[in-house]
DNA sequence: TGATACCTGTAACTATATAACATATCAAGC
DNA sequence: GCTTGATATGTTATATAGTTACAGGTATCA
């Protein structure tokens, strides 16, 4: 399992790999990445944090790139669809994919102190589940794994 | 991983083991299970699936057991907190709880297209996320494990 | 250049959850 | 029994999250 998210590191340019790994996905799949779907994943991987529709609704609102809920959906489900970013389930809300350059089941450490989110992947079928869908029968289409605790800093702060 | 949710039972005597084994655990532990509790509870082991909180605020309605969403709301935050009943994220819903004798950290098999719910337990800090905690140091104190799919009455309805 | 598919704007609405505060009930110690 | 503190309930209002529906715009390609 690979991780990110708890770490300092160059935020400047881990944006700009962000959005241009995207940019390039879009253009090799023929998929839109509008202004309103670009700025998302722009102020997604910029708060580099999970984040609620409407938090990024008053952004894209001062911006004039649209002032109805359905706008940010919208394009929270374009971003979510094709992997660039994911929903966190426990928090109702949205953040980048920390690496979208390969499908993946996303696994998410959430500090409840400091609301920082680390994704780290898993192989869909393993481990834990692995057991209960062979002996079920269950066909798995999607899971969410989600954790909730301290992380490192925190527990270092609360100490 | 031990299963509950996709196969017939006997589900009078379910219920009435549910209530007895929740009923004793309150009397041993001196928590109140009060009507508006006990009532949901029975609600969730009778309907034995994931329901939302207004679906169970209507059943209480009708019983004259409360009018407003926080009747609801305290009654499954008692039971979630005690571990009589789940919360499921991903349908922002509650249901029963499988096995409340013991402490465990539920994983959810959800069929999309039946509905129903096979709940799981997953020993805590095993598999998956085992190691991403390892490796960061994370203090896990809760985990969300929930996996959407088909079930296999429904793959077989679907064939 | 017209058909088609896809994207955007906006109003209204539905669903889910919590805050705040007054009142009631319970259980323990005096 | 009475007081006290903790816990539970009733109720109003409000906050937060997400969807429907429909009109109109834009890109693409035959």
């Amino acid at each position: 399992m690979e991780l990110l998210g708890f770490e300092r590191h160059d935020h400047a340019e881990c944006i700009r790999d962000g959005l241009r790994k995207v940019e390039r996905f879009c253009a090799d799949a023929g998929l839109r990445l509008t202004p309103a779907r670009r700025r998302v994943l722009e102020i997604l991987l910029h708060e580099h944090r999970a984040m609620g529709a409407y938090d990024i609704l008053d952004i894209l609102r001062r911006e004039n790139l649209g002032s109805q809920p359905p706008v940010a959906y919208r394009a929270l489900d374009f971003l979510v669809r094709h992997g660039f970013a994911h929903r966190i389930e426990r928090l109702n809300a949205f953040i980048a994919c920390a690496h979208p350059e390969r499908a993946h089941t996303p696994a998410f450490l959430i500090c409840r102190a400091c609301d920082a989110v680390a994704e780290g992947h898993a192989e869909p079928g393993m481990g834990l589940m692995g057991q209960a869908v062979h002996e079920t029968g269950f066909a798995v289409e999607q899971a969410v794994i989600e954790a909730v605790g301290l992380c490192p800093n925190c527990q270092a702060s609360a100490a």
